[in-house]
DNA sequence: AAGTCAACCGAAATCGCTTTCGGTTCTGTT
DNA sequence: AACAGAACCGAAAGCGATTTCGGTTGACTT
């Protein structure tokens, strides 16, 4: 089933079957209906890698899945990559999923992505604080749009959500309500949004007067395992926090599990808030509330994005945008209660 | 950076170049030696499309992503694509994600793909007990492999978890550790697995000469609600069941709640099992008993599987394996206790 | 009636690589 | 010394589209 078949049976040439197609305004409305009605009846489709070669469109983007690492939990990127997917395959273009090994590899691609040219954009995440990837991926002339920022994003594309604001408003909730013990605990990679929500936190307590007590930010590994050991190392403080803003839902689920094995109930001695608006937070004993991002469809938006880019040539400026989360009340922030820490008593 | 530039400054023809890079046998190994420099050199790749176009192949499998709907857990699929992802990029293949609307759409980009062929492979997943795509893609000679079974694969290349097995090992404990009135919450949906499920559940209790009552069989939606609701009707049963076996560990912690809600102890009064060995099963109050499958690269499995029938035209025969889940004895599963039933006590 | 300008369509070049088919050289045999 | 057979490499024909450029028509002016 090739070009060449339907412009004989037409008796037309194989470059006005192709502009029939392509609904080039040169053709007449009655050579076009011809020519789709014959290309439907003859199940007619163009072969891909041909018209790519030839119009040198790859019509297709790539993401850079990152290693399930704590950064993105598993439904969220789910969404993610379906949303990707179903916005690209939906006007025709692919989705081209790439796993590099390590940073290193990860650069590789990107340079064979220019050479070989098979792909139109580039779809980044897990940004680092000092993120090479930006600087490269620019040079390479590589279209590309970044799931959240970096100190290297300004000149690029990106979606990203407002963590400190985030977790400024998780701690100032915490204050409103009568705490003044208030930890956090974050990450020890050098993600971006592991600074973001450290930061937002600090800015909150240096805002209402409260002195930071280094004691009270602690660095963990992003899991259940690493928030129960943060939570644990939190308990055996001299004056642990009445309250814990959680860096993720999973690290706060964890810190959970900490405190039922000390005998505590998590929203009673210690209030925890979690972040990523985890469903199975809601199925928890009890609920574990937590900031919720408002992300319908980051994977359309994405996609949306690096299109324009490539078929618009769309400025980077033109696609910077920042959402902001919201705090969901669910069973485990509630005011201090009296009689914790024991020895207060 | 084209074939030509090296010919040119090698003083070598096109297809000698080609060819050398292709590891053909006809060339010396000194200019073989020789252009592999230069391409090193001049930092050359094929241009994927040209290179496609002319051999024939596209060095892409595609995966048909399931949408989110319960019979995949979100880190499941994201372990399954990261390892194809992996294992494909390694060999310097693509990976392609479709994401069909809905089951008419998928036919149809099969029929794209069978006449676009920019994919050479393809891997489906989410099984219905009566699925048309296995008689479709065989007829459109499309080689692909199947991530579960059903009644029409048979004929086809697949990996699957032996469901009926390991739902017939998950009675046969309640039943040794004093169980008798053994609940299954299973699903409502063709899917097969939910067929395979029951049926293992139904087995069990057969050969232990159980009769089965109706009442014990509750379908609901795959999901955190589904769960708690069929459990809530369980429990207003006049003869409520002391164990439940859950069909996976998204119902079981719907069905830990709607217990808790009753005030009563997931594992005390009522043992719970739940299947897909999600890790936070652990990190609940108690942790979740539940199956886990052994597949620790379903991905990289599939993706050899496809890759084994474009290259050497493999049978579907070779390929059909199954695999055997295993219980993980957590803390919901726990002999009867007196006293409850309460009417019966 | 000649000239002009759209409106349409075809010829041919191109995209960059693979692969078949033959043609040289070179070595080793008889 | 002549010939066979490897061993190597080049020419050229695809692969199946897109796209530029130009050539015919036909209608419309003047």
């Amino acid at each position: 089933m090739k070009l060449n078949t339907i412009a004989q049976r037409l008796n037309l040439s194989e470059s006005t079957v192709s502009r029939a197609l392509n609904d080039y305004q040169d053709i007449s409305a009655n050579t076009k209906a011809l020519v789709r009605r014959a290309a439907i009846d003859l199940g007619y489709a163009p072969n891909a890698h041909a018209r790519r070669l030839a119009s040198g469109k790859a019509d297709t983007i790539a993401y850079v899945m990152p290693r399930a690492d704590g950064q993105y939990n598993a439904s969220f990127l789910v969404e993610l990559m379906a949303g990707m997917a179903e916005t690209l395959n939906s006007r025709g273009w692919d989705l081209s999923v790439l796993m590099p090994n390590s940073a290193e590899e990860e650069i590789e691609m990107f340079y064979r992505i220019s050479r070989t040219r098979h792909v139109s954009g580039l779809i980044v995440s897990r940004t680092l604080t000092h993120d090479a990837r930006f600087e490269i991926l620019r040079e390479l002339e590589i279209p590309f749009v970044s799931h959240g920022r970096s100190l290297d994003s300004e000149t690029a594309a990106w979606i990203d959500v407002d963590n400190a604001t985030a977790f400024a408003d998780m701690t100032e909730h915490f204050i409103t309500i009568g705490h003044r013990r208030i930890a956090h605990i974050g990450g020890g990679e050098n993600f971006n949004f592991v600074v973001q929500r450290e930061n937002g936190w600090r800015n909150a307590l240096v805002n209402a007067g409260i002195e930071i007590d280094p004691d009270m930010h602690q660095k963990a590994e992003i899991s259940y395992a690493g928030g129960a050991a943060a939570m644990q190392r939190l308990l055996m403080l001299a004056e642990p926090p009445t309250a814990v803003c959680c860096i993720s839902d999973h690290v706060a689920i964890g810190a959970m599990r900490a405190l039922r094995d000390c005998g505590l109930v998590p929203g009673r001695e210690v209030s925890v808030i979690g972040y990523d608006g985890l469903e199975i937070g809601k199925w928890l004993e009890p609920p574990l509330s937590t900031m919720k991002q408002p992300l319908q469809s980051a994977g359309q938006q994405l996609v949306e994005i690096v299109i324009n880019m490539v078929e618009n040539g769309d400025s980077p400026y033109d696609h910077q945008k920042l959402y902001r989360a919201a705090l969901v009340r669910r069973g485990t922030d509630n005011p201090p209660v009296s009689g914790w820490p024991k020895h207060l008593s």
